[in-house]
This record gives structure tokens, sequence and C-alpha cells, in this order.
DNA sequence: GAATTTTTGTACCGATCCGAATAATATTGA
DNA sequence: TCAATATTATTCGGATCGGTACAAAAATTC
């Protein structure tokens, strides 16, 4: 039961108008990203935006976790699947870079990885979220790993977060060769060599 | 035999000011840093910054360039190893390692890994130096692994170049790391796990 | 219908942005 | 000593920056 607000109605849909800034800070990272162009991709106005989702990093910052959120759930799927190591390492792989080369103007790479390092140096808030986003990254990874030494598929010594950690730094590196140009078949055959290596 | 030039002499040298501005645009990414910024950490007042290098984009270029140039210097260093392939590869990303975790104010990672693609989506200029320099990255592992596979250290159908891709996925993914402020200590792990599952 | 509450739209704030125009300075060549 | 040249230093200009003050608008409540 949600009883109406009492003031005028918003004329927006937070959670849409959150999408939209997300995809405006991933198109020009965060400092090239200027509140006129959030307004205007969001169709509010600056004081809206501000009063919504505070100042311009506020916003930015919860444009992060949107994309994180997005990304556990991805994480999940993954932990979840019942499908071979290999299969799923190579269903994740894939669902990510359909994701990296997907975009209105052309491949985006991923929010993340292409657009929090540069900020990430002389400031700590997005320094400690993009910590945050790679420990999420590595630790879900793991699941499948450990689910197959578990089951016997990986020797028994296997260092299944160590594991975890290389198959996470090629979906960084898909990130970035997506937003440089490379083409969809050369992330799969990146892919692929990656699958063979470590399962 | 240098003759002096006519007017009155650079109160800067040339190269040691594009470095310090490359510091600059390491640490703060390019909108970020601002010609301000740059005059101050070059010494120089920004008439003489766009005289010397031209305007702010042209100046990243340049730095960028100059970065890249130390990049091909390692990778050339690589290639020439005489060493086995485990070692040589550990010992590059041990020297990359140690680049990303230095700075004056804290660990920078890759002055290209961390900078361009925030700009590369919007920039095809810096798109294009970026595409470049990954691709110098890919080809210039090869060379070890092609030496090794000749030598008769990996299985002759072993796919030079996809492993090559697959370490230099791992590069990049030191760079974030190293950016987000993962440890040393995590990084080293991260490699003897690479070296391990490619040799 | 009037008062209240919330959001919207306009306009504006000082600060900073990048780049350039202009003048002062320091050197060489004549 | 003086003209020519190349760089430095100061200053400015138009644009844009992030953020906010204020009034008009649209809804609910009384």
């Amino acid at each position: 039961m949600l009883k109406k607000p009492r003031g005028r109605p918003r004329a927006y849909d937070p959670e849409v108008a959150l999408w939209q800034a997300l995809e405006t800070f991933w198109a020009n990272g965060f400092s090239r990203a200027s509140l006129d162009a959030l307004a205007e991709a969001t169709g509010m106005n600056r004081p809206s935006l501000y009063a919504a989702f505070g100042d311009k990093k506020s916003l930015y910052l919860k444009s992060f976790e949107c994309f994180a959120g997005q990304l556990r759930a991805a994480l999940a799927r993954t932990a979840e699947s019942e499908a071979p190591l290999d299969a799923t390492l190579r269903n994740f792989f894939h669902e990510a870079t359909e994701i990296y080369m997907s975009g209105p103007d052309g491949p985006r790479g991923c929010f993340i990885i292409c657009t929090a390092p540069a900020e990430a140096a002389m400031d700590a808030d997005i320094r400690a979220a993009l910590k945050t986003a790679l420990e999420e990254i590595d630790r879900g990874l793991e699941i499948p790993f450990a689910k197959a030494k578990a089951e016997g598929h990986l020797p028994p010594d296997a260092d299944t977060a160590a594991l975890a950690r290389l198959a996470a730094s090629v979906l960084h590196s898909l990130a970035v060769r997506a937003r440089a140009g490379e083409t969809k078949e050369a992330l799969h055959a990146l892919t692929r060599q990656t699958v063979q290596s470590l399962c």
C-alpha cells in the first residue's frame, strides 16, 4: 500500500534516471561527464538531480553501485551454474563481452574498469569502490573453481583463489580491449585461450 | 655540434618537462588534469606549454607516446632475454609491478591502462593510441613464447599469439589492481599463478 | 477553495576551464 | 650599439564548470 506523497509528483523515475546517468558516466568518464550532460541524459534539471542523488560524485558512486549490482547478479548466476567449469567460465566471459561491446556509440567496455581507475589515484572514495568491486569479482569467480575442485575436475592442490584472480584479470582486460576497439571475435579468442589454460 | 639558437634560451628542458606533464596526467587522468596543474608541474607557464607541445590533447598524446616508449624498451629487453620463459615472464611482470606500485602519492598503476580508457569512448585519437599500445604489448610478449616454442619448451601446437595475449591481459589487470590499492605481494602472487598456468 | 508540501524551471553564482593576445625579457647576429 | 629572434611573463576572454537561490507549478490535505 503506497500512499501518494504530499507535494508535486516527480516527473522522472529515479531508477531509470540513475541508469541514464550511469550511461553518461560510462561513455564519458567521471571528470568529462558534465552536470549539463547528466541533466540532459536524465531529462531532469540540475536542481532535481542534486535533490535526488546529491552532488556529482555521489551520483557517480550511485551509478557505480548500480553497475556493481548487475555484476553481482551475473556472478551469482555463474556461481549457481550446473554446467562444467569450462562452459561456465566461457558463458560468463561471453556475457560480459556482449555488454562490453554494446553501446549506442560504439563499444564502451566496462563501466568500472574503464572509468574508475582514472579517478582512483586522486579520489579515495572512488578508489575504495573500485577495490571492493575487484574483490567481489575475484571472490565471485572463485566459487565455480572451488566447485570444480570439490568434484574432482581440478587437481586437489589447485589454488582456486589464485585461479579465480587470474580469470578475473582476463575480465579486466576484456573490458579495456573492447573499449580500445578490438573485435568481438578477438575477445572470444582470448576467452577460449583463457578457459583452455585454466581448466 | 649544436649551435645556439637565435633568441632567448629556454628555461626548461623539453624532455623533463614532458615527463613532468606525463606524471600529472598519470595521477589525474586527462580530463581532470588542468593546464594550470600541468604548468605548475612543468614549471612552465601556459603559453610556453602551448608553444612547446600544442594543446592539451596533443600534450597528452606526447606523454602517452613517451610512456609507450618506456614500455617498448621493457618489451625489447624481455624479447632479448636468454632466461627460460617462466623467469623471463616473471621478471617482466615484476618490473611492471615495480613501476605500477611507485608514485609520490601512492600507487599509480599504468599510465596507459589507467588513463586512456576513460577517454577512449569519446575520443578517437586516444582510442587509436590505446589500441596501438595494446597491440604492441601483445606482439612484444609473443616473442618469448615463440622462442620457448622453437626451443621445445612449449608444445608444438601451442598458440603463442594467444598465450601472449593472455599474459598481456594479466599485465592490464596488474595495472588496475595496483591503482585500486592491492598489495605488492598480492600482485606477485597473481604473477606466480600466471606464469605457472602459461609455462 | 485555501493552505501546505514537494518538485520543477529559470536564472544566477563565483570558480575554473582552455586557449590566445600582448608585452617584457634575454639572447644572437650584424 | 642596434636590429632580429625566440622565449617568458602577464593578462584577458569567452565558455563551461559544479552548485544553489528563488519563484512558478502541481499535487495532497484541510
